[in-house]
Order: structure tokens, then sequence, then C-alpha cells
DNA sequence: CAGCTTTGATTGACATAGTTATCATCTCTG
DNA sequence: CAGAGATGATAACTATGTCAATCAAAGCTG
């Protein structure tokens, strides 16, 4: 494992965020970055580099991930920094009052997730906080 | 082009829809190539390229096209050749109004997250109990 | 007519997307 | 333990997106 947390250097977190949602919703169909590339045509190598962040992937390949892991184009494309509108509600949201539950035990605690699911999600997070 | 009279335009047809489908609606806000590159952030050599059809723009440049000429992201994505390729039959489903929010509600009141970090998460989680 | 401006198109250089081949590490077998 | 397979990461390379500079043609103005 690289420990490369700090970053904060050349990529955008947009295209962090659209590598993580990528990399949660491949290890969550059970594929790996091998199986992923047969599927789409894209190589290993390069699945490797966008789910990392370090490069922007086009609209083909793109698409193709959408189709390989079956999730809808616009899933994608708004994980990818076309925010289609309405990035406002975050802030309104912020006022809910940090309650005493940790983020990881909301996540572990949520009934409607399977054990995979929450794995994924955990990973997720983990990586974004990570330091 | 020189020898091309540009006026009544029979050209080679379908073959390029997103770029005649740009330059048509660049010339009925009548704008020159000069006056879009600079709304766009794109130089005006790039932009006639690909209303020419001799390059496929990034998603970045695709935004902004969209932007100047005030299209929605939809319909340039559409004349791209994106017309939701993944046939989901689920896109309708998400009016499940359940009140369980406890993991979105800590996620959006976790002040580790970056605004964009928050936005991946959510989206993750979304994916997960829609599916 | 000469000169100025604006138009779309082209060229050559550079930056970034994407590939092939290889690597280190981990996990199985035997 | 050795070796086979799979996994994710890296290196070196090729293809393509993108820009700054420039061009020829067309429209003005005096």
């Amino acid at each position: 494992m690289s420990t490369e947390g700090n970053g904060s250097g050349r990529w955008s977190a947009q295209v962090n965020a659209l590598g993580g949602f990528i990399r949660a919703q491949r290890q969550l169909a059970n594929l790996s970055l091998r199986e992923m590339a047969a599927m789409t045509s894209v190589s290993n190598a390069y699945l490797s580099q966008v789910e990392r962040g370090l490069h922007q992937p086009s609209l083909k390949v793109l698409r193709s991930i959408a189709d390989a892991l079956q999730l809808s184009t616009d899933q994608l494309l708004s994980q990818a920094g076309w925010a289609r509108a309405t990035e406002t509600a975050e802030d309104a949201a912020s006022a809910a009052g940090s309650s005493t539950v940790t983020t990881e035990d909301a996540i572990r605690a949520d009934p409607r997730l399977s054990a995979d699911q929450r794995t994924a999600l955990l990973g997720v997070l983990r990586s974004f906080v990570e330091g």
C-alpha cells in the first residue's frame, strides 16, 4: 500500500471522487482490474490510473465503464464533475448538528447495506480521511 | 476551406453530428469562432476542428461549449453519441421516500470531508441503497 | 485601388489520454 | 520451502487533444 495520502497536488478532488466511485463499484461487483479491462476494452493499467485519479477518462471510456458496471451513465457523469444542478443542498444540510455517531458507525449500522457494500463504502471513506 | 461555398451546406452528412450541431448553434447565436473561444477558454483553432469533426472534444471542452451556447448538457451529450447506452429500467425508482437518512446525515455532517468527497460518498451510498 | 479588420482554416509544438510490457506482492497449491 | 497465478502499480511508449502563431479570403472605409 503506497500510503500516498497527502496528495493535494496535481489532480483535482473531482477526479479523485470519480476514481473512488469507480473503484468501489468495481469491487462491489467482485471484478479485478483485468476482468474489467476485458469487459471495457480499456487496459487494466489505465483503469488503475483512472481509479486513483491520475487521469480523466474520455467519454468513450466512461461509457464503457458504466456499461461494464451496469451503472447509469448519469451516475458516472455526475461523479465526473457534471453536477447537473443543485450543488446547493450540502450547505443547508450542514446544520443538522454533529451527533456523537461517526460516519463510520453510521455506515456500519445502516441496515440497507450488505456486507460487501459496507466494506466498499468504508473503503472509500477511509481513503478520503486517511492521514 | 478553399473551394467550399459554405453557405448552402451540403456536407458529408451524419458522420459529424456533434460538430455540425455545435456549428449550427453557434451561428444561430451569431457568434464567431473567436468570440466563442473567448467565452469557452478554448482556442478558436480547436473549436474549428471540433466543428468540422476532426477531433473529439473532452468532457471539459464539451461542457464549456454547452455553457457558452446555453445548451443543456444533455443536448450536447446526445449529439455526441451518448444516447443512454445502458437501458436502465430503474430510472424512476428513485422516489422511495424512506425516512432512513442517518447515514446520509452522518456523511453530510462529517467535517473531515470536502464538498467533493461528500458528493462522491453520497453518490456511492445512493447507488447502493437504490439498487 | 491600398490598407485595416474580421472571418474560418492550417501548421507545428506541447500536454494529456491510453497501451503494452513488466514489476512486486500476496495467495494459493504441492 | 518453491513455483504457479492472480492482483494492483509502474515505466516507457504511442495516439490524440489542445494551443499559439499564422495564413488566405472576404468585408469594409477612405
